[in-house]
DNA sequence: CTTCGGATACAACACTCAGG
DNA sequence: CCTGAGTGTTGTATCCGAAG
């Protein structure tokens, strides 16, 4: 049967059959589903085991695929005939313009849903398989449920591949499926698959389809028309209604500061360069504030008895506030991190005082404050969309160096375009001119380099997006950005948002300092008159402290003096 | 330094219980 | 009587802090 959906294998015995006017039918009684998964429908007929003996059968779906370096054998055995050649894909596209296939598709895209219901209890359990628990079907959360399922539905796409033919992709997140086609065949195609689920008796969730541009599938909201994905609006909404309860008050409650830091966490999987802004909030987190509470000094010797090991008050002490549930951080400044600490308090007749932290609730620090705000202006404004397609890795050459010196420090660094263009940058300032960041620095640049160091990473971003847009590099570059040393984790978070908003990320080396020459060359050199002349005065690119910081593109004005009727937004935050 | 546990968020669904 | 909130199960992700 799935041999009969490939039109490509029954094309021509099809047309033998037509020709011979066969009575007989087209389709044999012996044709069955020819799947690498051949213990799946009859582990599904008789009740699936649940793999507590040992004895879940092997799908074979992994098994059969070709051996990767045999595969490159043959493809470079061709390639040394001179039958292949390796063309990168720009390089095509020039040589060939709309004749190339790679990569080009016809119409607008769009994409189609559907659920499952109540998925894992569609598989059968093997009769006497459970020893304790009686159900008949898979229950959610089992283990063997998710394996069951993702094979049942594994097949499922198996199949679909062929039988849709036509150009489409096909996913599916345990019971919810998604595809992707042509808008042209939008209807025509998801009407095949779901013709399909009913005569396989996959059960459909009829009331959760969705056909169209615009596709909510597994907590995301996917535009196919403009190819992108974004954080859906309820989420935003939940994330708003959390910041206005958040920001009301200095303090906040801890259940309610983790919630939200986990709801902005799930919302960073589509912005992980994001990601270092986390830190205060983390920080904010972990650290109670603490309260003083007093206490007569004839009650100090019993306290331990109040106290479990980690120091949380287990029960009330009679004369005193301390609420059930707080920390005990130190009494009379002795810092108490385990109970022999208490030993170390010096014992006299005057009242002491202790210092204990609430549990439930915290202090937002500015940081985290100005942090949360950006969120409530991320979520009021119009969503971003985070482009699908997978970023390229681009053949930009690039370096950037800093330098620092007593109370100067000066950035530089070139973007070579594979076109040939050529930007490169080379500023120097001194500390006072970053006051405006209100970062309270010291006058000993020195201090900062590895800050500078990021600022100059930021300048090659500004860089490549005046002269050329892509996404480059892998996100590892997030992980490099982790950082809560001040102020580099400011710098950092400055490069992670100028990454986010750019759809453009680096992916950061330590390039060895003979190939870094340029660039340190370019951090250091005052005169410009010596420059080498692969760096021609007119292609450098002047840089502004607060338009990099700020993230602010520079809006020029033709002719200079035209009166503006309106001023020009600037984002006051970021 | 690594591993683990305990938190949060998200995905799914069914059940219980309180309140209008 | 219906609705919404809360509970439980599994998986993914994140973080910190304790223990080895």
């Amino acid at each position: 049967m799935a041999e009969a959906f490939i039109p490509s294998l029954t094309g021509p015995r099809l047309r033998d059959h037509v020709a011979a006017a066969s009575e007989s039918p087209f389709f044999s009684d012996k044709e069955v589903v020819k799947d690498a998964d051949k213990h799946l429908f009859l582990a599904l007929l008789e009740g699936v085991p649940t793999g507590y003996d040992g004895d879940i059968p092997k799908s074979n779906v992994f098994t059969q695929r070709a051996d990767p370096t045999l595969l490159c054998e043959l493809l470079q055995k061709e390639v040394d005939a001179g039958w292949l050649e390796t063309i990168p894909l720009h390089e095509a596209q020039a040589r060939w313009g709309s004749r190339l296939a790679v990569g080009m598709h016809n119409g607008a895209l769009a994409g189609f849903s559907l659920d499952i219901e109540a998925a894992h209890k569609t598989v059968r359990v093997r009769d006497g398989t459970l020893r304790y628990l009686f159900y008949r079907v898979c229950p959610f959360g089992a283990v063997f449920s998710a394996h069951w399922f993702q094979r049942v539905s594994a097949f499922l796409i198996r199949m679909l591949h062929p039988f849709l033919y036509v150009r489409h992709s096909l996913f599916v997140y345990s019971d919810d499926l998604l595809g992707i086609t042509e808008q042209s065949v939008l209807e025509i195609t998801f009407a095949l698959v779901l013709a399909f689920c009913v005569c396989f008796g996959y059960p459909i969730s009829w009331k959760k389809l969705q056909m169209g541009p615009r596709i909510l599938w597994i907590g995301w909201s996917f535009d196919f028309g403009a190819g992108g994905v974004e954080v859906p609006s309820d989420k935003t909404s939940k994330l708003l209604a959390g910041l206005r309860d958040i920001l009301r008050q200095d303090r906040v409650d801890k259940r309610e500061l983790h919630r939200v830091i986990g709801l902005i966490q799930w919302i960073l999987q589509l912005f992980p360069l994001l990601k270092p802004w986390m830190n205060t909030l983390y920080c904010d987190l972990h650290s109670p504030f603490g309260t003083n509470y007093s206490m007569d000094p004839g009650d100090f010797p019993s306290i331990a008895d109040f106290l479990d090991d980690t120091l949380t008050f287990t029960s009330l002490i009679s004369g005193t506030a301390i609420p059930l549930g707080s920390k005990l951080l130190s009494v009379r400044h002795v810092d108490i991190k385990r109970k022999r600490d208490l030993a170390q308090v010096p014992l006299t007749s005057k009242r002491l005082w202790l210092r204990v932290a609430a549990s439930s609730r915290r202090r937002l620090s500015p940081a985290s404050k100005q942090f949360l705000l950006y969120w409530k202006h991320w979520a009021e404004d119009p969503p971003l969309l985070r482009p699908l397609q997978i970023p390229l890795a681009s053949p930009v050459e690039a370096a950037a160096d800093a330098m620092a010196s007593s109370n100067k420090f000066a950035i530089g660094g070139y973007v070579q375009m594979p076109s040939g263009n050529l930007l490169w940058f080379s500023q120097s300032w001194v500390m006072a001119d970053l006051q405006f960041t209100k970062l309270d620095l010291s006058d000993d640049a020195q201090a900062y380099i590895a800050s500078f160091e990021t600022l100059a990473q930021i300048a090659l971003l500004h860089c490549a997006i005046k002269s050329w847009c892509d996404n480059a590099g892998a996100e590892s570059v997030s992980n490099k950005l982790y950082t809560r040393k001040y102020p580099l984790c400011i710098f950092a978070q400055r490069l992670a948002l100028f990454s986010a908003y750019s759809s453009m990320s680096l992916d950061v080396s330590h390039i060895p300092g003979e190939y870094n020459k340029d660039a340190d060359m370019l951090s250091r050199i005052e005169d410009f008159s010596e420059l080498p002349a692969r760096f021609p005065l007119n292609t450098r690119l002047v840089l502004d402290l607060e338009q990099l910081w700020f993230r602010r593109s520079a809006v020029s004005l033709t002719p200079p003096d035209f009166p503006l009727r309106w001023k020009i937004p600037v984002n006051e935050f970021f």
